[in-house]
RNA sequence: GCCGAUGUAGCUCAGCUGGUAGAGCAGCUGAUUUGUAAUCAGCUGGUCGGCGGUUCGAAUCCGUCCAUCGGCUCCA
């Protein structure tokens, strides 16, 4: 008998050899039915596995994340099944579930496949899962793994085996599908009722943009099919919570071929909106002592040669401009940095100067691919809320608090609630990739890793993600289709102030080198807008909205006195407008909910006598009559409440 | 840049297997003077993404380029 004992703690006697769903049965009938793996000691398990020694384990089922896991895992496995039925002779490269779902990356070789073929490889892995096929777990020597997929000529499968040690090697069998996996895997096929393939896409072997290109296909399923449902339905909603949607349907920005591709406009109502998250910005940071600079859009090729961005980035960018008669070469600026440095060199700095804070809304162009191009989230021109703290090495870890501190005051204020703190540090197998001393990394990366810990932070750590002149800690929110886009982002540098020679005199009357923080809370300020529409759905907070209130007169005849009340609104700075055009209320309050704005105001006879206005919120409805007076004291109350202290 | 899909009026979309375009909304004009999510009528508006080709004839078939969308790679 072994000993298992069960999350709660209890220990419950078992014959050695049972598996997790014995012991699912042991425990209740309806647990066995929806066990999907377990954990044993830490290690996922298949259901079926047989457990020979005392263990803690943990049963999984579709609630647990790990379930879902592995039913998506599985799902690959059969969607990979279904595809060598149907296209004998196609190999397989790699197939790993994912947040939502899973995919498969497949070299179709001579076969020309798409979406269209979605519905004949769907019908035939449902087909298969009715058969309920086991996944049957093979232990494997590396020398018989090799043989088997040398037969089958699977040139991917053969690369993956050969990084693999011996005795750890696993096949996993689905009827006559035999693949190469780690697992686990759901017991059968049969628990895979719903299934959906999303779309198909070229992705590189491994990853290399020099490798070849497999064809992927992305799937999710389900335990029911009301599931699969469900799922169908968020991602529509999602798709109403586009940004580039809402960015349209509200005015807020637009882009256009003739102008060029990822340069966006912005409309009247988003450049509102994107100023007053520049002016709130500016309150904090003015707070905090930073002071404001202003630079030009380009700058001598010298400067980014001494920056190492020429050399870095120099042939991936726009090309350079040049005068006519001195054949001075100019970039467009890609960095605010290098300017801010030269803003530094301006004077002598005494330590008693540091920190000097130097914040900007510069706008900076990068050549983006054009495939990479999306919405607001990608583009080639855009403006960061940059700044630049140079401070003394003895300062870095207050300065980085003080930034990490207003990147979560506008978190707070702007109600993201979810995100995820990435420290990005340089690749340790190719630091050719990186400019800078090994000591100077390894000052800035030890700097973050214990500012993170100080703080407390759950954070992500990714090697090889570093900008090439420092490590970064970034902070990334979720779109409404759960992709992650980087916003804040605060970047340790003790590159740059080497490069540009920037000095300050210390103490002891000597010359020192200062550090370098770069940092911008939204990151930019189209992506951050971006985001923040996806959040909102673009029902922004009151303080952001771009028309704050709009009056709706019953009829013509109320516009003198609708007027009026528009004249007080604007003269108590609440943004408003008034729809004068000649519609029933019915209309006009339809558009105004259509175009999201917070407050409507319905101005007829009553209102005229009674000097009042009748508020409609939207999203909400009537809320009944109010003095003016009163109202323009409610919307001040709510915005600056939104805004907390910094109001 | 690579793979796949898409591209019809300002917007949302219809147009079967080829016979030189249609709706609703928006816009304009007029009537209506309106009370909490669409008043009515008339009118305007498109070299069907661009360019080639096949055909007596192309929005429709083929090629190519451009753009958009979903991924991959990249992201100072």
């Amino acid at each position: 008998m072994i000993n298992i004992t069960l999350p709660d703690n209890s220990v419950r006697q078992y014959p050695e050899g049972i598996t997790g769903y014995k012991i699912a049965k042991s425990i209740s009938e309806g647990l066995a039915r929806n066990v999907l793996s377990l954990s044993v000691d830490g290690a996922i398990w298949d259901a079926t596995r047989p457990i020979n020694k005392d263990a803690r384990i943990k049963l999984f089922t579709w609630n647990d994340p790990e379930g879902k896991s592995t039913m998506w895992h599985s799902s690959a496995h059969l969607m990979a099944e279904a595809i060598e039925i149907l296209y004998p002779g196609v190999k397989f490269g790699i197939g790993p579930d994912i947040e939502s779902g899973f995919y498969y990356d497949i070299d179709f070789g001579n076969y020309s496949i798409s979406s269209d073929d979605f519905t004949k490889i769907e019908n035939k892995i449902l087909e298969l899962a009715r058969e309920k096929q086991q996944f049957i777990r093979k232990e494997i020597s590396k020398a018989d793994a090799l043989q088997y997929f040398s037969n089958k000529g699977d040139e991917y499968k053969l690369e993956l085996i050969q990084d693999l040690i011996d005795g750890q090697i696993t096949f996993y069998e689905t009827g006559k599908f035999l693949d190469l996996c780690r697992g686990p895997h759901v017991p059968d096929t049969s628990f895979i009722k719903a299934v959906k393939l999303i779309n198909i896409a070229g992705a590189y072997w491994r990853g290399d943009e020099k490798r070849k290109q497999l064809t992927r296909i992305y799937g999710i399923t389900f335990p029911k099919q009301k599931e699969l449902d469900d799922y169908l339905i968020f991602i529509e909603e999602a798709k109403k919570r586009d940004h580039r949607k809402l960015g349209k349907d509200l005015e807020l920005f637009a882009f256009s071929q003739k102008v060029g591709l990822g340069l966006p406009l912005w409309l009247p109502r988003g450049a509102q909106l994107r100023e007053r998250l520049e002016m709130f910005l500016k309150k904090v940071q003015k707070k905090a002592g930073y002071e404001q600079v202003i630079c030009p859009h380009i700058g001598n090729v010298e400067l980014y040669k001494t920056s190492g961005h020429y050399q870095k980035y120099g042939e991936s960018s726009f090309r350079p401009i040049s005068t006519p008669v001195e054949n001075e070469e100019f970039f467009l600026k890609p960095m605010n940095c290098p300017h801010h440095c030269e803003i530094y060199k301006v004077k002598p700095r005494s330590y008693k100067d540091l920190p000097v804070r130097l914040a900007e809304f510069g706008t900076v162009y990068r050549y983006e691919q054009s495939g990479e191009l999306h919405g607001l989230t990608r583009v080639r021109g855009f403006t960061q809320d940059d700044a630049h703290i140079f401070c003394m090495p003895e300062q870095v870890k207050d300065e980085f608090k003080g930034v990490m501190d207003i990147v979560m005051l506008i978190f707070k204020a702007l109600d993201f609630k979810e995100f995820i703190v990435q420290i990005s540090l340089r690749d340790p197998n190719n630091k050719e990739k990186y400019i800078g001393t090994d000591e100077n990394w390894e000052k800035a990366e030890n700097a973050i890793l214990e500012v993170a810990k100080e703080r407390e932070l759950t954070t992500v750590i990714v090697p090889g993600e570093a900008a090439f002149y420092g490590p970064k800690m970034d902070f990334m929110v979720k779109d409404a289709l759960g992709r992650k886009w980087q916003l804040g982002t605060i970047q340790v540098d003790y590159n740059l102030p080497e490069r540009f020679e920037l000095e300050y005199i210390g103490a002891d009357n000597q010359k020192h080198r200062p550090v370098m923080i770069h940092r911008a809370p939204f990151g930019s300020m189209e992506r951050f807008v971006a985001v923040l529409l996806e959040h909102t759905a673009g029902n922004l907070p009151l303080w952001l909205a771009p028309d704050q209130a709009i009056v709706l007169p019953i009829s013509e005849k109320y516009q003198d006195y609708a007027k009026k009340v528009l004249t007080l609104l604007n003269n108590s700075e609440i943004r408003a407008k008034m729809d004068e055009r000649n519609e029933k209320a019915g209309k006009k309050i339809r558009d105004a909910e259509m175009m999201k704005i917070p407050f409507m105001l319905i101005v007829g006879e009553r209102e005229e006598k009674e000097g009042s206005v009748s508020v409609r919120r939207h999203g909400i409805g009537d809320l009944g009559p109010q003095k003016i007076e009163d109202f323009i004291r409610l919307v001040k109350e709510e915005a600056n409440k939104e805004l907390g202290e910094i109001g």
